[in-house]
DNA sequence: GCCCTGATGTTCAAATCTGAACAACCAGTA
DNA sequence: TACTGGTTGTTCAGATTTGAACATCAGGGC
């Protein structure tokens, strides 16, 4: 049994600011999105990947792995979306078992609707109050910690 | 219909950064007390709040903003707690619609029980990888936007 | 005293998330 | 070829969250 460390007032200070902020941001998102166009903020991050994937396309697992869901969770989400036709099912050329996300016209369109509204809060609460050096600062100190929780 | 402000690429990394890491970080907390303890991290949160606070105890609303979760979530989730025998409810005596939180001696044995393990996976994936710097400039940085967030 | 606005906490239905279990498939090896 | 270990995506049951609706109470103005 190793002795515990405890947080010292900076580092307690840190964490629960941190802590705070992400859910409140994340709360604000969620409905912000579902009142402009129904849809969850892991709705919207699939959306956005997809539009940045080389084809419009993805792997489920891949995809779950950058939204950050239990691959079961995107199951759920693919299929929602699927109902709303914004993304479409189809089957992986090189590997039978996969399956990919493709992202549809109407998809591409609904996100180029719901991006500038989606964006104005997250610069009003977030990026338009940080400065140039704490908007570089959090990067590299959220890159490092995420590597981390990646490996 | 003004403009659309799209982020440029520092603001663009910054934010994914934030992004990621806070989902990623929220699952590897909530896998670590879920096996620890069989505690959600809301639930942990709750307890901390509750220790902290004079008395043990806190009104429900008061708790549920500390904590960031709906009165409801708050209302289902005390009644676990109430299960467990971490917390008891108590009438309000200054407000007759008021109820009270309390942390039971077990809940607090729990949590004293529970928070090294806790702490240790906070210091492993963000607060020993920061440099004192980077804990300061996050804290004023994430208090600004909490702030704005709780307007 | 009485009314009105707002706050408080709970209940309810619906949606969503997670982990475990599962069937199907891939790749490498004997 | 047949086998073995690992990957892939889905299904399922259970737990949790949210917002709306609701009954109740507080505080102030008349």
């Amino acid at each position: 049994m190793t002795q515990t460390r405890w947080l010292d007032a900076t580092e307690m200070a840190a964490w629960r600011a941190f802590l705070s902020t992400s859910h409140l941001l994340e709360r604000r998102i969620e409905e912000q999105l579902k009142a402009a166009a129904g849809l969850t903020h892991p709705q919207y991050e699939i959306l956005v990947r997809l539009a940045d994937a080389p084809g419009r396309q993805m792997r489920m697992t891949e995809l779950a792995k950058g939204v950050v869901v239990s691959k079961s969770a995107l199951t759920y989400q693919i299929t929602q979306l699927e109902k709303a036709g914004l993304v479409e099912r189809a089957t992986c050329p090189s590997d039978e078992r996969g399956v990919l996300a493709v992202l549809t016209d109407d998809g591409m369109r609904c996100l180029e609707r719901v991006a500038p509204g989606h964006l104005e809060v997250v610069r009003a609460y977030l990026v338009d109050r940080l400065t140039r050096d704490e908007l570089e600062t959090m990067t590299t100190a959220m890159r490092r910690t995420e590597q981390a929780l990646r490996r």
